[in-house]
RNA sequence: GCCAGGGUAGCUCAGCGGUAGAGCAGGGGACUCAUAAGCCCUUGGUCGGGAGUUCGAUUCUCCCCCCUGGCACCA
């Protein structure tokens, strides 16, 4: 039972549509997790749904809905997501679910048991309306309180609380000695930055049941519901531990499940990397590696954070209209354009902008243009001079596609996806160039220049038999339908890396008729 | 306010001591296998402002201006 790549997407909350924010951070996940599987690697990825809080009570009540209905609903919506995004996913958690609040539970009842929850009375100003303790930065300039609050009351809770300072110190050391843990590199100076100069509050771990009824009750006093960070963080390791992994089982006292997730039981944790938004660093680099640390859990091993999506330079706001719509773009466009644009775009880390015209100049430049017109020239002139068949193998675009692999296999492994694509497009350009340095529809006239033309076109579909497999991880539709016009059948298994070596189509070999692979589209807006 | 990172061709960015580069967009050309795609050539910048160090600064130092991100419950 090896340790797989284990790979996170963080959990949305489900109190609205998905939108590209959200279909962004799957579709990085998706491809850091295919590439990880394409390079040899057994891999297990999980995202899914964070379910809980007063939000969903709120609007569930407000459809006149329980929320456990409101809440399957809408994971409908999501689990389609995930189906239109193609995703490769191999489990997909839900906070609501039994095995999750088994392990909530576990890992409360360790904490407790070792004396790192207390509790505590909490006195504050509290909006009724709004059902939220109110602080002083909610008080207007001259005192009083906004209406929107509506009446304002004092009220003292009594809560619970875990406490995190005296880890902190073991943290900042944790992040010194471990310089990937947070990547990239600005983020992890934000956290160091803040940790340093600050320190840590304890954190607020519940919510009276009597004010918040949707969650999972406290194991030791249920007359609390747990709050956000314990139900919501703890979904990685409920995941390996449904599916019997011991280094989750083993520290929080768990038995093996009997369910048959965990046959054969998984070796999953540590994850090797949760993916989230720049919005939840704090949450996944100090309260999570924290809560871990308390608890006797080995840590993540990075945590990757991405940044955020603009539209034409403008915040994405739905009230004023200011989205991008995933699904309608996947509609009218194809999943793998969406794919390519938001990864060829958009390195992991900074802001990026959506904008139509983008969207458009790539998909004609780079898909059609670039890619799709290769693969069309190539697959059409075989067929055209040679019926089809495969001349015998030639090498004089090896060390191009060899060079093509290798920047592509050492970017991946640097979750670069975006260097990535640009080192797949350089082989597209190469072999877009070697058409015009050789000239085979001119060779073809000539019969005397057979065995040159036979070089020529064997340097070009292969070319592009390496480019479909060097695209499996990014764009798997595309790289489906590029070998089908090979006429090559779809790989047995994802470990298709090898298959970039060159030399793999054999003489002889008939390829399919040439289609082409994005259409063109005239340039005009978008719907 | 504090911390960090930036301000370089119309756009996105690379360069970081020896008087500027890429991709895209714009202009021109030869070709024709191809989704009128691809290929070749090309216009275009007092490198945010000022002072200093230096033989020499886009590159180093200082000051100023502007932008972005972060500063503890929004992907």
């Amino acid at each position: 039972m090896g340790k797989r790549f284990y790979i996170t997407t963080a959990i949305d909350y489900t109190n609205g549509a998905p939108h590209l924010g959200h279909a962004y951070e799957k579709v990085v996940t998706d491809v850091i997790a295919r590439a990880h599987r394409a390079m040899g690697e057994e891999v297990f990825f999980v995202t899914g749904l964070d379910e809980h809080g007063q939000k969903v009570q709120q609007a569930a009540a407000a459809e006149g809905k329980d929320p456990m209905t409101y809440c399957d609903e809408l994971a409908l919506q999501w689990l389609a997501l995930a189906k239109d995004l193609g995703l490769s996913n191999d489990d997909f958690i839900r906070t609501t679910e039994a095995r999750h609040k088994a392990v909530v539970h576990a890992i409360l009842s360790k904490l407790h048991a070792s004396g790192d929850l207390y509790s505590q009375p909490y006195q504050g100003w509290y909006s009724v309306k709004e059902e939220t303790f109110l602080t002083e930065k909610d008080r207007n300039p001259n005192g009083s309180w906004d209406p929107k609050w509506g009446q304002v009351i004092p009220l003292t809770e009594e809560n619970w609380y875990f406490r995190m300072a005296r880890h902190q110190d073991w943290l900042v050391a944790h992040i010194e000695a471990n310089p990937s843990f947070i990547a990239p590199a600005c983020r992890r100076n934000e956290v160091l930055g803040f940790l340093r100069s600050e320190k840590l509050a304890d954190l607020c771990i519940s919510r009276p049941a009597s004010r918040l009824s949707w969650g999972i009750p406290l194991p030791f006093a249920p007359d609390w519901v747990t709050y956000v960070w314990f139900d919501a963080l703890t979904n990685y390791v409920t995941v390996a531990a449904d599916h019997g992994d011991p280094a989750v089982l083993h520290p929080l006292g768990l038995p093996a499940p009997a369910s048959p997730m965990a046959q054969p039981p998984l070796a999953l944790w540590p994850a090797d990397i949760h993916v989230i938004g720049k919005d939840i660093i704090k949450f996944h680099a100090v309260y999570w590696p924290i809560m871990l640390h308390a608890a006797g859990l080995p840590l993540p091993l990075q945590i990757l954070t991405h940044g955020w999506w603009q539209k034409d330079g403008q915040k994405l706001s739905k009230s004023t209209g200011n989205v991008v719509d995933p699904i309608a773009v996947i509609r009218d466009w194809g999943l793998d354009a969406f794919r390519y644009y938001v990864l060829r775009e958009l390195a992991i880390g900074p802001d990026g902008n959506w904008t139509d015209e983008g969207f458009q100049s790539r998909y004609n430049a780079e898909l059609a243009n670039g890619l799709g017109n290769l693969l069309n020239r190539a697959v059409n002139m075989l067929n055209k001079y040679r019926d089809g068949i495969v001349p015998a193998p030639s090498d004089e675009l090896a060390p191009d596609a060899s060079r093509a692999v290798e920047n592509t296999s050492q970017l991946l492994r640097q979750n670069d996806l975006q260097g990535a694509l640009v080192a797949i497009w350089d082989l597209v350009s190469r072999a877009n160039l070697y058409v015009e340095q050789t000239q085979p529809f001119k060779l073809a006239k000539d019969s005397a220049q057979a065995p040159r033309l036979d070089q020529v076109l064997y340097n070009l579909v292969e070319s592009c038999r390496i480019l479909a497999i060097l695209l499996a991880p990014f764009l798997p539709d595309t790289s489906r339908r590029i070998l089908g016009q090979l006429g090559i059948p779809a790989p047995a298994h994802p470990h298709v890396w090898p298959l970039t070596a060159w030399g793999g189509l054999q003489r002889g070999h008939k390829v399919a008729a040439p289609q082409p692979l994005f259409p063109r589209k005239d340039l005009k807006p978008m719907a």
